[in-house]
DNA sequence: ATCAGATATTTTGTTAACAATCCTGTCAAC
DNA sequence: GTTGACAGGATTGTTAACAAAATATCTGAT
């Protein structure tokens, strides 16, 4: 309850953050899985943990809720989304249309710097999986798609990549087998090898491959965490 | 100046508009090509226009800018956008990546009543051409891509059509060809024969051909109206 | 002990006043 | 006559206080 109006936590680099820094924020916090589905956001933690006023919070989290990524529910607060086993579905089927073209654009695309970078990405991925921190392969893991989609240089469909890679985080959280990592980097070593070859098709083909067995690996039937709706679930009463 | 809290023009349904409906109600402006790129929204106005206090016409357009329609620059208002060329590739490169697919699904997962609607759609479209109604013909032609995506049931792709139409109508306005309009209905005509034939793979092609046509028509060197970026026109002294 | 109702506290939503910035028009100086 | 500075007005941005709603707490009865 500390009513100290100075910055308390690691991101006061120089005056204020800008809510689209804020968002940016809560949009990496969500992709690691480090803001469960269902999590509350109240207004005054936020203030506290960005330090910054009310108004500057409420504006990120409007354009979060915009993108789905939080649940804003009148006179109850914002909640981390909870995508539903249709969401799910429509976020894999808009990766499905968006992404292959990405991968084909961007190889098209691609400096032999753009390369270079890919490269020290996939050793970068590579080295988070072998330290066992999950955090940052996840982190990196999605961010690969979003390379792509800048190589792809195409700012549209990067601003939609972003939303739909963060839901993604979000649906694997809640319908993904417990063992699972949003990628696997094998996959990802395939679609580098298509950019060295200069393959564009290729590159295509194994990003739709690749989502399909990402979406392949989900449980749309059965929801783990985040927020269960108890309300279906115990609208009978006694048991079901 | 009138301080008149009550609601002036036809927005008084009920008794206030949710911000989402200010947002929509500007997307539909910005479509029929009633508000021109580079037009100032100032609050005042808006906040006269719509009945609402200035706090839901902020939201709405900080909703706006976030999808890139309007242009909220700092300590200097809100502008509708002038999308560069660049940006203007960008949006029809994105609608040819969802567009083809979308249009496929539509097809395989409309119903009987769904042909029908869009049937009695295109009935209108041909309507408001021959009364040369030309934002009523606007609008139309822009729903109809709107329709196809609510039909392909995938409301991500849905709500990322509804921000591609509203800046295609801005880009047209820019640089299109005077006489041109958004969509020649013919073109329309022949993806719903696709419908009806059941045939996913035409309506695609069909639908890549017609935006490559729309694109085919702008002249992405000359911008029309809009903001005309002046200190890059008259950077240099006298005449260039 | 459990549950219903009432009260208190917290949290969100809104309004209004205040501060800061920008635009416009005017006036003086060159 | 043009250029520059300056002041007035208008518009945007922020803060703080207030209102409303929801949640939590407490009491009392069954």
């Amino acid at each position: 309850m500390a009513a100290a109006p100075q910055p308390i936590n690691d991101a006061s680099i120089a005056d204020e953050m800008a809510e689209e820094d804020i968002v940016e924020r809560i949009f990496e916090a969500v992709v690691e899985q480090r803001l469960p589905p269902g999590t509350k956001l109240s207004e005054s933690a936020l203030c506290e943990a960005f330090g910054v006023g009310r108004m500057r919070i409420r504006r990120a989290l409007l354009l979060l809720s915009s993108r789905e990524v939080v649940d804003l529910q009148a006179n109850r607060g914002a909640f981390v989304a909870s995508p539903t086993p249709q969401q799910a579905r429509e976020v894999f089927e808009a990766r499905l249309t968006l992404e292959p073209t990405i991968a084909r654009l961007a190889v098209e695309r691609a400096s032999a710097e753009d390369i270079d970078n890919l490269t020290a990405h996939l050793v970068k991925e590579h080295a988070a999986h072998h330290e066992h921190s999950r955090q940052e392969a996840i982190r990196l893991s999605g961010q690969f798609h979003l390379l792509l989609a800048q190589i792809a240089a195409n700012s549209v469909m990067l601003r939609m990549m972003k939303e739909l890679v963060t839901r993604t985080s979000l649906i694997i959280g809640i319908f993904g087998a417990p063992s699972v990592t949003n990628c696997r980097d094998d996959d990802h070593e395939r679609i580098l090898r298509a950019f060295k070859a200069r393959d564009g098709q290729a590159a295509a083909d194994l990003m739709t491959e690749h989502l399909r067995v990402i979406e392949g690996g989900l449980e749309l039937g059965t929801q783990k965490g985040g927020a269960v709706d108890l309300i279906d679930l115990f609208a009978r009463k006694g048991r079901a």
